[in-house]
DNA sequence: CTGCTTGTTATACGGTTGTGTAATTCCGGC
DNA sequence: GCCGGAATTACACAACCGTATAACAAGCAG
């Protein structure tokens, strides 16, 4: 009686691309329990059986995933650097402000990143994506610290990283899971002016907080 | 042929406690999937059935298995102003270190915590006693900071106490899930240097470490 | 020592999970 | 144009999920 339903062939890229999407929008929206095979495949327009066809397991789409959010986070803090200045200070106020501001903070992103957290800590595949992630953040932010104009011993360079990172880290979380209790730009003043404070230089001073493109 | 296993009576208190623990312990080790009913009912030494019997739903459970959770985090981190001293400094001090210090951090709090954000996200219930935590902690953090003998506006107390704390909670979360990352006793020092710069306070002279009792 | 309350166990049920496997149909090469 | 291979669908399966309900027994009141 029923019809088999219809269907296009894609190229692999495209349809693990879209498997991917799927999932990180379904932990996203209902958490980790709610991202399964059928609401995945669902999602992406597929019958479950295709996602055995390109991910072995559920846990290598799990880890696929959590791969491309690491990565797209990154990826959305340092876009601003693109075409930052040359003033190692409003370098640094740049990055460090995008890193709390949206893209990067918004509703969803704590509680895609959380739903994760326990498998980073259990499966080592997962591990060394949050690790090479992690410090590649915390190494560049050592790398726009380290370029200030002042003089400071290379053991402190390390503290001061681990020091803004947290601060950065921390009113990400805020951010992210109470957004209405800050006001608009608040929490941009307040990295600023703590990060200012833990490197002794003056950011907020030098920060253009954007430029609005026409 | 099998016999009906055999049982103790036991105090709502007690069952409520045992059923709680079981069910966070399963979390930390597991994440929110392995928190079933069964497993959850087996760790504490009871049938599934029992649950159902002290928790109207499984959602009962949960809320209040965070409920203890985050009770269980202030009053860890509060507990060292007990019989701290009565110099302010030394008072903020040692609450901050306490913040990133065990128990408050180890290796399952994070995991443990993250299990519930998208609940926390969701259900109201449990947003309100993340609100109420998250706030008591944050004005605790600030009521520290104004008994500092300095002169500073009310308004700059809540942006230095949201810094300070995010200073604490990003540290706590590098701490819980890079343990490795960190040599003992630097996030402690990373801390009260941080959060004294932010403060233009010198913390760190004025923290004693532990005092190991005999 | 007997009876009653109720804490506790036992069992059942419909729904869902991840996975394995066979049947189909799309689509490029000839 | 059709043919073969592989992308995709369809189906089956055992295990497990949360929940509901009935049977049992533990321990206190008398």
């Amino acid at each position: 009686m029923s019809e088999r339903r219809p269907y296009r062939r894609e190229t692999e890229e495209r349809r693990r691309e879209d498997l991917i999407l799927a999932a990180l929008d379904l932990v996203a929206s209902g958490g980790v329990q709610a991202a399964t095979v059928r609401a995945i495949a669902d999602r992406a327009g597929v019958t479950p059986g295709l996602i055995r066809h390109y991910f072995q397991t559920k846990e290598d789409l799990t880890r696929a995933a959590y791969h491309r959010l690491m990565q797209q986070m990154t990826t959305d803090s340092a876009a601003v650097l693109d075409d930052a200045p040359t003033d190692p200070r409003a370098r640094l106020a740049r990055f460090v402000a995008a890193s709390v501001s949206p893209p990067v903070v918004d509703i969803t992103s704590v509680g895609l990143w959380a739903g994760f957290v326990h498998d980073v800590q259990r499966d080592v595949a997962m591990r060394e994506v949050h690790n090479a992630t992690y410090l590649a953040f915390r190494d560049k932010l050592q790398e726009l610290i380290a370029a200030l104009p002042r003089t400071a011993p290379v053991a402190q360079l390390r503290r001061e990283a681990i020091a803004c990172n947290a601060v950065i880290d921390g009113l990400w979380l805020e951010g992210s899971i109470l957004p209405e209790g800050f006001e608009p730009g608040e929490i941009v003043e307040i990295v600023l002016s703590s990060v200012g404070a833990i490197l002794g230089v003056d950011l907020a001073s030098t920060y253009t907080p954007d430029r609005t493109p026409a």
